[in-house]
RNA sequence: GCGGAUAUGGCGUAAUUGGUAGCCGCGCCAGACUUAGGAUCUGGUUCCGAAAGGAGUGGGGGUUCAAAUCCCCCUAUCCGCACCA
């Protein structure tokens, strides 16, 4: 029989189709495992190579632990909503919901072929009203919670406006926008306008006038995770900083939990720090610093630092251009310098300022402040080298020891004055420095009453100090920013929120979804409003709680409504809970549900998340947790990241002089005479050219002449991004319909390590290909014979290994298991019922279509998915005998080989009489004896 | 600049976690069966050397009877962050 995959394969998809073979409910009986991909976001371009990636290893996971019993949710959607889709809105004017629809299609066809085990019954689409209805109730419970830092949780902003109303801001220890400070009375006295406006500074979504990344092209403003090096991400626009009233959510209220969360998960190191990185945790102290001669009062600025044990080492202080205190403590004589500095600072755009960031630039204020422990002057300076969204956007510069103020202390001449050295005597000039001495190990000098200590005492003590003293605290910073949660487009999820006379209200729950509206023009509107300003039937009914035409709008019972989008990450956050329950529209999840599944056990994707979804998803689902319906705190136990698949380009040399002749890439002449250029890959064959197929390619090479080598013709290659432009895009559905779908899955598991990056390269696919034609042809005459001892060790032995190799995600090395087993296997002719028909289970998980077909042959009429794993008889693998390698001081010499039942005495004393080693002994007596069991004997004389 | 990772034949990789380096696959070489083969099977293939032998896991040092694996110092490549006080 030949092994025929372009019949077996859709024969058996079209079964477990019908069979609803994956198909999965709670099921109290078995235990339960979550294996969760990230869903696709459907591009115009379909699936290449380097998608199915993860979704192989992962459906190899799911389909494995079905074997050892376990029920397993293993479901697939996509991230529908998204620019490129709007984008071509714009262009063509086709509605970016067809667009959508027929990438889905083609996305689900793509997949259908590769034949995995995903539970389609499941789908989520985050543009789907039924779905997105529960992203938009998410945001009215962010809208309706605040953070309380004693509990450390979210809770009702009821429960904030009693005690507002009793108290005040009395003892508050709440996340904030900025520490409001206001009586009961107060808050009394104040009318709903200034009610909400005062509570926006504590809900968890909220609407703030706020430093923005815009991007013009784009017409939307982004999140810091979508912009790189001054650009967007998508598209690579410039981005400019800019004050817009916009919707954010306050994670940065969740980023001691998001960091300390990173300690439960199964993550990698890398993945961690990447993590820990963008949420910037750094401890230090925060310190008034009183400014000289401000009037009466005693006007005083907070500043923050890490290192406050080197407080006797400021020598200047700098400000931010964006601080509020400049224009106010400026000197009269310096306030025309100072204005035209901060202007200059304001108009750079993000990308400049980035470009340039060794440049040194500030000013002088004028003004001084007063060091609180040594009651010195300190000129106030500004600078853009301090940033506004941090810490306090104020520092106290310590140019000895910082060297971004050592910079400025150099180019500005200001005095640098040593307070930290390696060993408390090691004192020298800081004029003679090449560079500030930014080390936290070593002891403070010349600081007063620290001098002396070591560093790490130095900053408790003067903690302590300016605790005492009144001026300042110990606090925690962190480097994350809220997320900025509006978007000025069309093809996203609209805001359950409209305007009663500017007051943002949220629309009652019982009303969502609140649907996305039609647009004539998917373009802002004339007046820059976003596209939602163009919809007709777009103004709340707030009496009969519906959407009515905008020209209804009288601000008393009908409402205009946001016009903003809610952002790429909002669907994505909560996805992966939505699958335990897709179709309850009672609830985002049911408690059974979640009960059951509880969190997921393992999720494959792409590092690039790691700043973005990664971060929403959890900081989503801890606030889910926080309303008690998420029943463990973090949603990914355990993360897989794939590496990203590169492309492998393939070069034609075509020669300078004679533009229509090429020249094998190993011709000696070649390299100094000839210009690569990129040839498609689908026309190279084990980088060996076909060169007819180049003939037709293209009219300019219809007469291409050829110098060939070995009468081939060789391309070079290289290792570039996988895109149209190089030629070297493959589509996974030219390698289905020419290898089938189980060599493809095994051969991008055999290409490497799952997390590792890799360029695609099909030269080796053939083996694997060969591998599952031998496979196949093991099967050809199966007997019911008694397996020999021999088969069986190869059988147990294969069990072993790819139950070890899947457990540890090692998946190539399982692909190497089967080949050698089927080599042995081919070799043994072995045809045994009892040795076949347990392989077959072994390696369904990879090859699900072949192992399905002859699974039924042997017999069986239920799924192979239904089989069970099978286990590894350790009796099989024991050794009759051993050769134990006997080396000399480490040197290889001779061999022995000996019963396995021999002990460890009686193996020296056979090594140690032996002609050989009685030859390199010569007589003398070994020092030692080292005897590693079942490896190596080794003798130290 | 800071942080993380990686480095093994012509190529992709493997090494029971400190125990005979190079499994498996590609490619290449030779052979068998074939009218033929983009089919199948067998053998060979780290490098130098005719061989005996020697060298060898990016480079240098160290620990150890024994190092690809552990420690120190370099070098290169990739990724993340980047004036974060």
């Amino acid at each position: 029989m030949e092994y025929n995959f372009n019949e077996l394969e859709p024969k058996w998809q079209a079964w477990w189709r019908d069979n609803q073979t994956y198909k999965v409910d709670i099921d109290g009986s078995k235990p339960h495992f979550y294996v969760l991909d990230m869903f696709p976001y459907p591009s115009g371009a379909g699936l290449h190579v380097g998608h199915p990636l993860g979704y192989i290893a992962s459906d190899i996971y799911a389909r494995y632990k079905r074997l050892r019993g376990y029920n397993v949710l293993h479901p697939m959607g996509y991230d529908a909503y998204g620019l490129p889709a709007e984008q071509y809105a714009i262009q063509t004017g086709q509605h970016p919901a067809v667009t959508t629809e027929h990438n889905i299609a083609r996305y689900r066809e793509q997949l259908d072929k590769i034949g995995f085990s995903f539970d389609w019954s499941r789908e989520v689409r985050t543009c789907d009203p039924s779905y997105y209805k529960w992203t938009q109730w998410t945001f009215i419970q962010l809208f309706n919670s605040y953070y309380c830092n004693q509990a450390s949780q979210a809770r009702p902003i009821a429960e904030l406006v009693d005690v507002f109303a009793k108290q005040g801001t009395e003892g508050l220890d709440v996340a904030c926008t900025e520490q409001l400070s206001f009586s009961a009375d107060e808050w009394n006295s104040w009318d709903a306008a200034k009610r909400s406006q005062v509570l926006m500074n504590y809900r968890l979504a909220y609407l703030a006038d706020i430093p923005v990344n815009w991007c013009a092209e784009l017409g939307t403003v982004l999140a810091n995770d979508e912009v790189v090096g001054g650009v967007s991400v998508r598209g690579g626009y410039p981005v400019e900083r800019k004050l817009m009233r916009q919707w954010s959510l306050r994670i940065t209220a969740y980023a001691q939990r998001l960091v300390d969360g990173l300690d439960q998960v199964d993550w990698t190191d890398s993945l961690k720090e990447i993590q820990r990185n963008w949420i910037g945790r750094s401890e230090g102290a925060a310190v008034w610093f009183p400014i000289k001669g401000c009037g009466d009062q005693q006007a005083a600025f907070e500043i923050f630092t890490t290192r406050p044990d080197t407080i006797f080492g400021v020598t200047f202080m700098v400000l931010c251009p964006e601080h509020e205190l400049i224009s106010s403590i400026t000197t009269p004589d310096r306030k025309t310098e100072v204005e035209d500095y901060v202007a200059w600072a304001k108009n750079r755009s993000e990308r400049e300022r980035q470009a340039e960031v060794k440049k040194v630039s500030g000013v002088f204020t004028g003004a001084y402040a007063i060091n609180p422990l040594t009651n010195e002057q300190i000129p106030i300076w500004v600078s853009d080298y301090v940033l506004a969204g941090y810490g306090t956007g104020a520092i106290m510069a310590v140019p000895a020891h910082d060297s971004r103020d050592f910079a400025f202390a150099r180019h500005f001449e200001l005095p640098i004055r040593q307070v930290v050295a390696p060993e408390p005597d090691a004192v020298s000039d800081p004029a003679t420095w090449d560079e500030s001495l930014d080390s936290k190990t070593g002891y403070s000098v010349n600081s007063g009453f620290v001098s002396g200590m070591k560093v790490k005492e130095a900053m408790a003590a003067v903690i302590n100090k300016i605790e005492e003293m009144g001026i300042g605290r110990r606090t925690v910073n962190y480097r994350l920013r809220d997320a900025i949660f509006s978007r000025q487009r069309y093809w996203g999820e609209p805001f359950p929120v409209y305007y009663k006379n500017g007051i943002p209200c949220t629309i009652p729950e019982q009303c969502l979804p609140l649907e996305l509206p039609e647009v004539k023009d998917f373009k802002p509107t004339a007046t820059g409003e976003p596209p939602l300003g163009h919809a007709e039937i777009w103004a709340w009914d707030e009496k009969n709680c519906k959407v009515v035409n905008k020209n209804l709008i009288d601000n008393e019972t009908v409402f205009p409504l946001e016009l903003s989008t809610m952002p790429g990450f909002a669907g994505s956050s909560g996805y992966y809970m939505r699958y335990m329950d897709p179709h309850n529209n009672n609830a985002y999840f049911s408690k059974d549900a979640v009960d059951y599944w509880q969190n997921v056990d393992l999720y494959v994707g792409g590092a690039e998340h790691g700043t973005g979804h990664l971060i929403y998803a959890r900081f989503w689902n801890k606030f889910l947790f926080d309303l008690g319906l998420a029943v463990r705190e973090e949603p990914f136990q355990k993360l897989i990241n794939q590496g990203m698949i590169q492309g492998r380009s393939n070069f034609v040399y075509r020669s300078k002089t004679d533009n229509n002749l090429f020249i094998s890439k190993n011709v000696e002449s070649r390299p100094a005479n000839t210009v690569p250029i990129h040839v498609d890959i689908n026309i190279v064959d084990n980088d060996v050219l076909d060169i007819e197929r180049f003939r037709q390619w293209r009219p300019e090479f219809k007469d291409a002449k050829f110098e060939l080598e070995d009468g081939k013709y060789i391309c070079g290659w290289e290792v570039e991004k996988m895109s149209k432009s190089m030629f070297n895009v493959q589509n996974p559905d030219d390698l289905v319909a020419r290898y089938g779908a189980d060599t493809l899955r095994l051969y991008e598991m055999f290409l490497g390590p799952i997390e590792q990056a890799k360029p695609w390269d099909t030269n080796g696919i053939e083996g694997v290909f060969r591998f599952l034609k031998k496979f196949w042809r093991l099967y050809d005459n199966v007997s019911t014979a008694e397996p020999t001892k021999a088969e069986l060790k190869i059988l147990h032995q294969t069990i072993k290994k790819v139950t070890e190799d899947i457990e540890r995600f090692s998946f190539n090395t399982s692909v190497s298991t089967f080949m050698i087993c089927a080599n042995d296997l081919t070799a043994a002719k072995t045809d045994k019922m009892a040795v076949l028909e347990p392989l077959v289970v072994l390696i369904a998980p990879f090859a699900p279509h072949i192992a399905e077909e002859l699974w039924h042959r042997l017999g069986h009429t239920e799924s192979v998915c239904a089989a069970q794993w099978p286990k590894c008889d350790e009796q099989y693998l024991v050794e009759d005998s051993f050769t134990y390698p006997v080396s000399f001081n480490g040197k290889m010499r001779f061999t022995i080989s000996l019963p396995a039942s021999v002990s460890q005495t009686e193996a020296i004393a056979a090594v140690t009489s032996s002609p050989d080693c009685q030859k390199w002994l010569a007589g003398a007596t070994p020092k030692k004896v080292i005897f590693v069991p079942k490896k190596i004997i080794n003798i130290v004389y």
